[in-house]
DNA sequence: GGCAATAACTTTAAGCTTGAAATATTTAAG
DNA sequence: CTTAAATATTTCAAGCTTAAAGTTATTGCC
């Protein structure tokens, strides 16, 4: 009566529909990536005066030589319109930025590094990788290697069991 | 005057100072959580009417029988004072959540779910359990354990990063 | 051209989050 | 006992974030 079933390798010791490994292993992704992020934060404050999202927006900006409009700002960082917008006006007001409207559509605003803000991100870029390194530091090259793979594989999983909610048969082109 | 010395392994494809690679890492690791976590964020309020923090607050007071006080709400989540405290509030006003003194000190609050709060939250803990193990699901049982252990290192690594600053020699405990 | 649908962006209301300052209480030193 | 330091929480100001609704501009269709 009390004994557990072990034809099903190492799943049969949970109950059925209990998922708590995937509990644990989402808990501890959320941790890594708060540790970091809230670090992150913290030093760009202390050291640059600068918040991550403004940071975040500028490291955008920063991989076109042209500009971009907020609309694709949006896409790329995965925030709302209204957040690009707001964050946007910030950089604007503090020299960082700048807008303006696109030659053919008016309806599109398109922003860009000015120099003093391109220069400013790059330094602050420099000291931000060497952060990064320092907080993985401690893996090896395999290591490193493997979790890339795995956090792939991760992202992959996740966007399909997003796109499973519209029954996508195809790559949404 | 061109040629790259080949004498260091793979490492030796970068330039020195380059910690391009970690901040692919770092980046891909944010991308999972931003997915996920957006995804539970919309869900929860879509199908619950209910916050992610405050969704997070109650897992946190249902692992314990008798409540906790709000120090140790903000430690276990690792948000400040202030945040818990406004949580806290709306929780209590929605009838999930009581507040009460501490018996032997009067500067400090024990909140605890209340029977009605504790079994609304067990209703969505569940499907939310479902909604992980989801989004996992492209990843096998030897892909899980690998990253589960890959991310153990990495909170290892970042925490010694951390504390690192302040020189500690040992675990402060 | 006229008009509906679509698209880009902004505005708004609500809520989360933080760091710092303030408040209240307890503990420890003398 | 008195007082200084430490602790737990709250308050505050600033800023981020979102979803939904609103504005303006473009496109496609007749």
């Amino acid at each position: 009566m009390n004994e557990i079933p072990l034809d099903a390798e190492t799943k049969a010791l949970e109950a059925p529909g209990d998922h708590k490994s995937d509990i644990r292993l989402w808990l501890r992704l959320l941790t890594c990536t708060t540790l970091i992020e809230g670090e992150i934060r913290r030093r760009l404050r202390e050291q640059f005066d600068v918040t991550l999202p403004r940071f975040d927006l500028m490291a955008q900006l920063d991989k076109v030589p042209d500009g971009m409009t907020l609309g694709e700002v949006s896409k790329r960082m995965m925030v709302s319109n209204g957040n690009v917008t707001h964050v946007v006006e910030k950089l604007v007001a503090s020299g960082h930025i700048d807008r303006r409207p696109a030659p053919r559509d008016r309806r599109v605003q398109i922003i860009s590094l000015t120099p003093a803000g391109r220069t400013e991100f790059r330094a602050m870029a420099k000291v931000h990788e060497d952060w990064i390194a320092d907080m993985f530091a401690g893996l090896g090259e395999k290591d490193e290697a493997a979790l890339m793979e795995l956090l792939g594989k991760t992202k992959t999983s996740v966007k399909t069991a997003l796109d499973g909610k519209f029954g996508a048969k195809e790559d949404r082109s």
